[in-house]
DNA sequence: TACATTTTAGAATGCAAGTTCTAAAATCTA
DNA sequence: TAGATTTTAGAACTTGCATTCTAAAATGTA
């Protein structure tokens, strides 16, 4: 009945994500968004709306794709600590490991609490990684320990994502997330201890 | 010889890094800064050159003022691990519990690794904190432990920064800091037991 | 007190960037 | 194949904002 779209929306939405991970809302301007999506910009308004749009859609995308997939692979249902550590080591690998650091985690800065185009994806990734994080820990530490170290997990997660940006070694990051695992695992040698 | 300057530059510095604090760098518009600082257009432009050179000295006044004033007091010579623990809870009281976090830990979100108007100040508090946490471990557990637990506190600091933006729970990151501590508690009790 | 100099004040300017608009191209359906 | 409809293309428009500019006000010095 009419034109079809000559676009993969899942590819122009990775693309997006992208240049918004690296330069902001803000300061991905539409310019920079149609060198990065390819599209021209009569495109992006035609199927977006408008810049919020694209970036609502954006941002859905990155939470519902990679985010999910992530905490699905390494802290679901039949996930340890390994896998778990996986998660953060990930972090410190490609393609999150090139300076421009997490979507979410910058989108938390940029955006803050006020409700707007970015409180659902924020809201959404803060439970998803918490509560993977916390199931993991309840089965491999038990609930007590879990209780402990659910917060301490979460604020090393964001404390990793943001200073990825900051040009701090990512070697030294490595150190203090295997410091942190080993010291699980000895909570967790001695909750299967008790048992 | 001249008309003299009719406002404090301090408190000018100051009310410009807590509009800088709360809406970035780049959401902070000329109209907002006049009215944070009481200046005019004019006067911002006189006495700074432009927005650029106002954030440079806003910047500059947080860090040599505000960040190396806490580090001193909760990471300094005499500062022991009860004192790095006020580092940490202190951020999560008045006046950095306002829900703006912090704006070195903002400024690496919104200007990442590339050289300009925030790397001196970035790059100067990281050095403040690590070094401040690194010597504090050093004394209470021992440099081993220390060598170990640096990091993890410093990803623990800038999670807790983040985290401060998103609406997260204020008890619940003192409790994630408390049951850090508690850790280290135990670390020095047995690092001044060996010797 | 008068002059020189700097700050304050706010209007005017220029530009960057988001959005809208018009026309051409493509594709589906009847 | 013709018509209807949607997408692509990019030029035109608008607006918001950083910056500049002009003039008045204030203050130190001679």
């Amino acid at each position: 009945m009419a034109r079809t779209r000559s676009f993969d929306r899942d590819a122009v939405l990775a693309a997006a994500g992208n240049a918004f991970r690296q330069h902001g809302y803000r300061d991905a301007s539409i310019a920079e968004l149609e060198r990065a999506t390819g599209l021209v910009s009569g495109s992006i308004y035609n199927a977006f709306g408008d810049k919020a749009g694209l970036f609502r859609a954006a941002l859905e995308h990155y939470v519902h794709g990679f985010v999910r997939q992530r905490v699905a692979a390494f802290a679901g249902a039949d996930a340890g600590l390994e896998e778990l550590e996986q998660l953060y080591l990930s972090v410190l690998e490609p393609p999150l490991s090139d300076g421009y650091g997490c979507l979410v985690n910058n989108s938390i800065i940029e955006f803050g609490t006020a409700p707007g185009i970015a409180s659902d994806g924020i809201a959404e990734t803060l439970t998803l990684v918490r509560e993977g994080i916390a199931s993991v820990l309840a089965r491999e530490i038990g609930s007590v320990g879990a209780e402990r170290e659910v917060m301490q997990l979460v604020l090393l997660y964001h404390g990793v994502l943001t200073l990825s940006r900051s040009g701090t070694s990512l070697e030294a990051m490595r150190g203090a997330v295997s410091a942190t695992f080993e010291r699980l695992h000895a909570s967790r040698a001695q909750h299967n201890k008790k048992q």
